[in-house]
RNA sequence: GCCAAAGUGGCGGAAUUGGUAGACGCGCUGGAUUCAAAAUCCAGUUCUUUAGGGAGUGUGGGUUCGAUUCCCACCUUUGGUACCA
């Protein structure tokens, strides 16, 4: 009877889904172990062979982990929100839930082909409202929560309002407490209400700003930076310029520190570690004030006495180096102390800067720019007066927007300073610095500074901190790069605010009140007068007394248009508690950030997971995805896990213990190439252009089928071919899998025609599951035979009854199973499933030509093998005479040492190295051991006579010999 | 520029703590079977050679009885990041 794999993975996936085999349990006495996948973004295109690569590796570690008698939750479902829904959306009017809801059912039925054993009772999609009800609340409660500096931890709101009205402000310590006033109980309680609210918004974990983005008029949206090439939108070229907003944002600088230290408790790859420890970008220096020295027009134009700006520094020890300061142009600062002199010349350079888009600033790093305020700042120590520049190499948005220059110690201070003929001090003792900045801190003494004089860095740095927090000019200061995260979308297809207007405040929905729907629109484009899309729905007031979104009620037509600017006031009776809700929606990740936890308890209408859940499944045991999440969604993930661990909401304030990044496939794309004058296609030279052809139209021997590539578009109809051997050969190259590369291969006809088995065999036979790798469909063919030779060995008749015998497994055979175990099970442990599937292959080959057909052998290793190739395993299973209600689940297979005989033999194989192998009870003295080891051939040759100091003898170990 | 990872046959890649380099698979060559093909099976396949051997894991050094593995320097490639004061 032949292999036939489709009636065999047909007939197993139903069985599954019928039995829901794989549904798991909230209650169980095995431990509990959770495999979690980074869920799909169902895009229209469907699945390609690169997709299921990390579902694969999770799977067969989920199966296996259920061999090892745990309770495994692996679960599956979709980021359903994101934009290309909503540009689908706009392009043909067809609802993002529509078609949404539709490349969903083509992803399950991939999926489902590929035999994963997925919980599909625990779905979950981010746009269904059960699920976003949960991502609501939690925005909820972010609002309803500040940072306490003192306990280092997120805290309700509440506790702040208590302490306002004891002692005011006084004692706080929050991150915004920069840009807060302290204020008395006193000041606090005759604040009217409005100002109460306003003063509360500044603290919250969540909170209104105003933030500069990237508008694009034409698409009216706002752009992402990697958006936008050379200051124009990447999709269709229109012009961005740089916009105020009134945004939310998410406080996730509070958690700067957290985030950085608790990357040592977690089983990370290290690249994503220091991609986001570069991310969050920690730096320890000092803040420095700088008084400007006032001069006559700036005395008599304003009533500032004094003037002063800050700097963050991290080398304060370098400030008698000082000799000019930069700050960025953007700082209102710049035109408030610029003299008449240069006022023409300094917003000439502030135009010329606003002009250009961060990026252009950013690529073009080697010009040198700037202008002279005409202003001096006052040196705190000596007293000098410095010359204050701006630059647009100082940027606005990292520590205060300004620096001091130390052109001796920093390259770019240096060149800034030779540019403009600025003096360079030397401050570094026996340094030549004619030629460029001196920036290595560790090997010299500073000179030229007054008390530093003579100390070298660390001391310096101490002392002159010291000094300066002594005299009130500057104070110890560990500066982040990582930025608060802006959480406003303008657009449609995203998470709804539960946030409602009143008095130009923003109020919270409760939760009892949860979800807010979506609400329809007949235009997925912003409104004309450039409010977000939601701005055209009709029905989205929220009523106060009823707790419903309501229709926009007549009476508010003329106010509708006023929304954004919340400066609803009502006087009618009706109208008093009708208030414009929230117009923008929550970006991509917010649905993202704590879908792992729902999973744990998906089908909670109460709580968006039970304590009892959460107290079971407690983390994700092993994550797999992309690391192109590493400052996204891992980092927000991080973010709110450990914001919902402070309001003891979760009990983990890490979401995952160890993260394994899988590596892309890549597509091998096929070129023809068209001779540029006689446009023939030939053979590729320095003449012809290359164009990509559909992969589906070439053989495994490179050949391209001229008549179907003739058919494949009308341009190609009269296509002539210059052929060599009667044959036309294409060229390969790798890329990434793209439809519009034309190599995408699909999964789907890969099962059809060698089954879902062999393709999960093979793409774990590609490569290193970390490592990126194009894929050869050519390849598959090993693994193909491999699976019809495991057939065979069962000795399957045409019957369908499998041959095999009940006799004492031959020495050798038994042999070939443990060492297969054991190398599985560590390449299992080790994430190298790519050799796994090599040893299966040599231990199949082995047994046949042993011509093993011991039950004894051939059971151990097929439930070896099911987590790798499920279906046929199965289906072995069942012809060996057992029936699906025993599974593989319960036959203890992992633990070899029942069906091993002790051997009273020692047979001790030595090749220069030596272990003690799976299958010996070895019971010999040191000194034995040392003898086997001196009287090896190989070894005596390589002594060459010298007689070896000692033989460290480690069982299990290498015998290591000392010379 | 900075950070990280990696360089092994025609190709993807093995070689867990230093111990027979090239497992396993693809491809290729030869053979068996077949009217023929597919499929299957068997043998061979790092290079070189005067057939005894010699060389060989990016390059050059070092440690060691012994190095793909450890150390130093350099070269190349791929990711990430970029005026972060």
């Amino acid at each position: 009877m032949k292999y036939f794999h489709n009636e065999i993975e047909k007939k197993w996936q139903k069985i599954w889904a019928d039995n829901q085999t794989f549904k798991a349990s909230n209650t169980s006495d095995k431990p509990k172990y959770y495999v979690l996948d980074m869920f799909p973004y169902p895009s229209g295109a469907g699945l390609h062979v690169g997709h299921p690569l990390g579902y694969i590796a999770s799977d067969i570690y989920a199966r296996y982990k259920r061999h090892k008698g745990f309770n495994v939750l692996h679960p599956q479902g979709y980021d359903s929100f994101g934009l290309p829904a909503e540009q689908y959306a706009i392009q043909t009017g067809q609802h993002p839930a529509k078609t949404t809801e539709a490349n969903i059912a083509t992803y399950r039925k991939q999926l489902d082909r590929i035999g994963f054993s997925f919980d599909w009772s625990r779905e979950l999609h981010t746009s269904n409202a059960d699920y976003y009800k949960y991502t609501q609340w939690i925005f909820t409660l972010l609002f309803d929560a500040y940072y306490c500096n003192i306990d280092d931890k997120a805290t309700p709101i509440s506790e702040l309002i208590t302490e306002l009205e004891k002692n005011g402000n006084e004692k706080v310590d929050s991150p915004c407490d920069e840009d807060t006033p302290k204020i008395t109980a006193t000041d606090w309680k005759n604040y009217s209400n409005k100002e109460q609210q306003e003063f509360l918004l500044k603290y919250r974990m969540t909170y209104l700003s105003e933030t500069t983005v990237n508008w694009c008029a034409e698409l009216g949206t706002v752009l992402a930076n990697d958006e936008i090439v050379n200051g124009v939108s990447e999709r269709g070229g229109h012009p961005v310029i740089q916009k105020k907003m009134m945004q939310w944002s998410m406080r996730i600088s509070a958690y700067a520190q957290r985030l950085l230290d608790d990357l040592q408790d977690i089983d990370w790859p290290q690249p994503i570690k220091d991609i986001q420890t570069n991310w969050i970008g920690r730096s320890e220096g000092a803040m420095v004030s700088f008084n400007v020295i006032p001069t006559e027009q700036s005395d008599k134009e304003s009533q500032v006495s004094k003037r002063f700006f800050e700097v963050f520094t991290t080398r304060p020890d370098t400030i008698f180096g000082v000799s000019f300061m930069t700050l960025a142009p953007e700082l209102e600062l710049v035109s408030q102390i610029t003299t008449p002199e240069q006022k023409q010349e300094v917003e000439a350079y502030i135009k010329a800067t606003a002009k250009r888009s961060e990026r252009d600033r950013m690529s073009d790093v080697k010009t040198i720019s700037g202008a002279f305020t005409g202003a001096y700042a006052e040196h705190p120590f000596s007293k000098e007066p410095i010359p204050i520049y701006i630059g647009d190499y100082v940027l606005a948005g990292y520590g205060t927007g300004a620096v001091m220059a130390v052109p001796c110690g920093d390259q770019r201070d240096y060149d800034f300073a030779k540019h403009f003929n600025i003096n360079i001090p030397n401050i570094f003792k026996d340094v030549d610095i004619s030629e460029s900045a001196f920036e290595d801190k560790g090997s010299t003494k500073i000179t030229n500074s007054d008390f530093l004089t003579g100390l070298p860095y660390k001391k310096a740095f101490k002392t002159v901190i010291y000094e300066m927090e002594k005299q009130g000019i500057g104070y110890k200061k560990i500066n982040f790069r990582l930025r608060d995260a802006v959480f406003s979308r303008q657009r449609y297809w995203g998470e709804p605010f539960p946030v409602y207007y009143k008095n130009g405040l923003p109020q919270m929905i409760d939760k009892k009140h949860l979800p807010i729907h979506l609400p329809e629109v007949e235009n997925y484009l912003p409104t004309s007068d450039g409010k977000p899309p939601l701005g055209n729905a009709t029905k989205w007031f929220w009523n106060t007394k009823t707790n419903k979104v309501v229709d926009n009620p007549e009476i508010l037509h003329d106010v509708q248009n006023d929304k954004a600017d919340n400066n609803v006031t009502l006087s009618d009776s009706e109208a008093s508690h009708i208030f414009p809700l929230e117009l923008n929606t929550m970006p991509g990740w917010a649905g993202s950030s704590w879908y792992f936890n729902r999973y744990m308890d998906p089908h909670n209408t109460e709580d968006f997971a039970s304590k009892e859940a959460l107290d079971y499944w407690q983390d994700v045991d092993l994550y797999i995805g992309g690391s192109e999440h590493a400052t996204g969604h891992l980092l927000y993930s991080r973010f709110w896990q450990k914001f919902l661990y402070d309001l003891k909401c979760v009990p983990k304030k890490e979401f995952a213990k160890k993260l394994i990044n899988q590596g892309m496939i890549l597509g091998e794309s096929a070129f023809v190439y068209r001779h540029t004058e006689t446009k023939k296609y030939t053979i590729k030279s320095d003449k012809t252009q290359a164009i990509h052809v559909d992969v589906s139209l070439v053989n495994t021997s490179n050949e391209l089928d001229i008549e179907a590539f003739k058919k494949s578009r009308k341009e190609y109809n009269n296509a002539e071919f210059i052929l060599e051997d009667g044959k036309y050969i294409v060229g390969r190259e790798v890329e990434k899998m793209s439809k519009s590369k034309y190599n995408v291969v699909n999964p789907d006809l890969i099962c059809e025609e060698y089954g879902a088995d062999a393709l999960r065999l093979f793409e774990m036979f590609l490569g290193p599951l970390t490592q990126s790798k194009p894929w050869k469909t050519a390849g598959i063919s090993g693994v193909y035979s491999f699976l019809k030779k495991l057939w065979k060995l069962y000795g399957i008749d045409d019957n369908g009854v499998a041959h095999i015998s009940d006799e004492a497994s031959s020495k050798e055979s038994l042999k070939t199973l443990h060492k297969t175990i054991k190398k599985v099970e560590d390449d299992i442990t080790n994430f190298s499933f790519n050799t796994s599937v090599s040893n299966f292959m040599i231990a199949v080959n082995e047994l046949g030509q042993q011509k093993c057909n011991n039950r004894a052998i051939l059971e151990p290793l097929l439930v070896l093998l099911s987590p790798y190739a499920p279906h046929i395993t199965e289906e072995l299973w069942s012809k060996l005479g057992h029936s699906t209600s025993i599974s593989l689940v319960d036959y203890p297979v992992f633990d070899a040492s029942h069906l091993v005989e002790s051997n009273k033999t020692y047979p001790i194989s030595f090749n220069g190295k030596m272990r003690f192998t799976l299958d010996l009870s070895l019971d010999l003295s040191k000194e034995d051991i040392e003898k086997i080891v001196l009287a090896d051939e190989r070894t005596q040759k390589h002594l060459d006579g010298r007689t070896p100091k000692k033989v460290i003898v480690v069982p299990g170990k290498i015998v290591n010999i000392v010379g």
